[in-house]
DNA sequence: GTCTATAGGGGGATAGAC
DNA sequence: GTCTATCCCCCTATAGAC
């Protein structure tokens, strides 16, 4: 092995264990909580291989957001209909207050801090988070079309629509409940929810059909 | 008019001067991006003056929070059922993000900040935040309570909770979304919610009269 | 009660040796 | 690539004149 590769090497795994380190911070403190001595401290690193690896904080916060979405589509079983979809999402709200190791329930506890700090408009992390809570939307709502069979293309769009905007709804406001540490049974929530919005679907398909 | 009242009426007019610059900066900044610096210059006081009208930036938040949502008591009127509730509730997520200068609408803007924000633990404002959660959850939940005739306690009770609960999840998942800048017809999906949630009730109580 | 000046501490970022 | 020392700015909070 050469030294150039040697070296690549531990780049790589210090860069992964700076990752890991703002993780772990983050989910506790937010983005502004998390400062960038935490982070050297915690991954082992001194603060200037942090700034050799990362341009700067927000760079550092885009990667991180990229990792953790990244780990999330890793280990996301792909769904087959809303309830599945709803369980998983409500489910893992619950699991990213306990389980804050876990990148990819990480995830969404990180975005939403970024979804209310306004003042972090211009913030290249926040746009990164809204930009792949757009993709989510976009890959829901296809996920949603397809589980209408034998439905008018502009009304099953406009049903996915929808129940997206409401699914998307209801999982950021459980994410809520979980951050302001509200007695939720998640799973049972998750149930509810899904039995709420698959009548909402019965009575919408039920309307089309009559007319 | 005696000079003490005289002194005490500038008083009281600076400090709500005061509230008003914070809250103008908070729903725009958050607590953390809040400074003092700021609040005394949107004030037109000195900085002196608002240390010497509030301990701490904390106890000017504890008293921010007071103020809105007694400003938000005042001018909600009395709603009848949970079709009503949610169309202010989450029509009004939409006006936290268009008219931010008002008090009643600013208040949960501001809050939500705080159930994200972990490492605000042990911060007066954020309890009591929670603090006011938990009392409008109660009262939401005894008023819901009471549009259920004729079915026993119990399952009022239980159904009333229900709703609150996801109630409180939809309203919230609004409020990020209008944080996000989510492109969202806030009337519609109140609408939408109110008739999932209706259609859910209907179902239980179909379910508990068989029994 | 109002105002100014400043102490005191912390955080982001960089310089430069190794 | 790693590490230390340090700069510089901003923020909370206070001291003390008026």
């Amino acid at each position: 092995m050469t030294e150039k590769r040697k070296a690549h090497q531990a780049s790589a795994g210090s860069k992964r264990a700076i990752l890991e380190a703002v993780l772990s911070r983050a989910v506790e403190a937010g983005y502004e909580g998390t400062t960038m001595a935490d982070v050297a401290r915690v991954s082992g690193l001194p603060i200037g291989s942090v700034y050799w690896h990362f341009k700067n904080k927000e760079q550092l916060f885009v990667e991180l957001l990229d990792y953790c979405y990244e780990v999330w589509q890793e280990s996301t079983a792909p769904v087959r209909d809303m309830r599945e979809l709803l369980h998983n999402t409500i489910s893992r709200s619950a699991a990213a207050s306990a389980d804050l190791a876990d990148p990819a329930a990480a995830f969404w506890s990180i975005g939403l801090v970024f979804a209310f700090e306004r003042r972090l408009e211009d913030n290249l992390a926040r746009q990164r988070y809204l930009e792949i809570r757009r993709k989510m939307f976009e890959s829901v709502t296809s996920l949603l079309r397809t589980t209408y069979d034998g439905v008018p293309d502009d009304v099953a769009a406009e049903l996915a629509h929808d129940m997206a905007v409401m699914g998307r709804a209801l999982t950021d406001g459980f994410r809520v409940a979980a951050a302001a540490g509200d007695d939720t049974d998640f799973d049972r929530y998750a149930s509810l929810t899904a039995d709420a919005l698959e009548s909402l679907v019965a009575s919408r398909l039920k309307e089309y059909a009559h007319v």
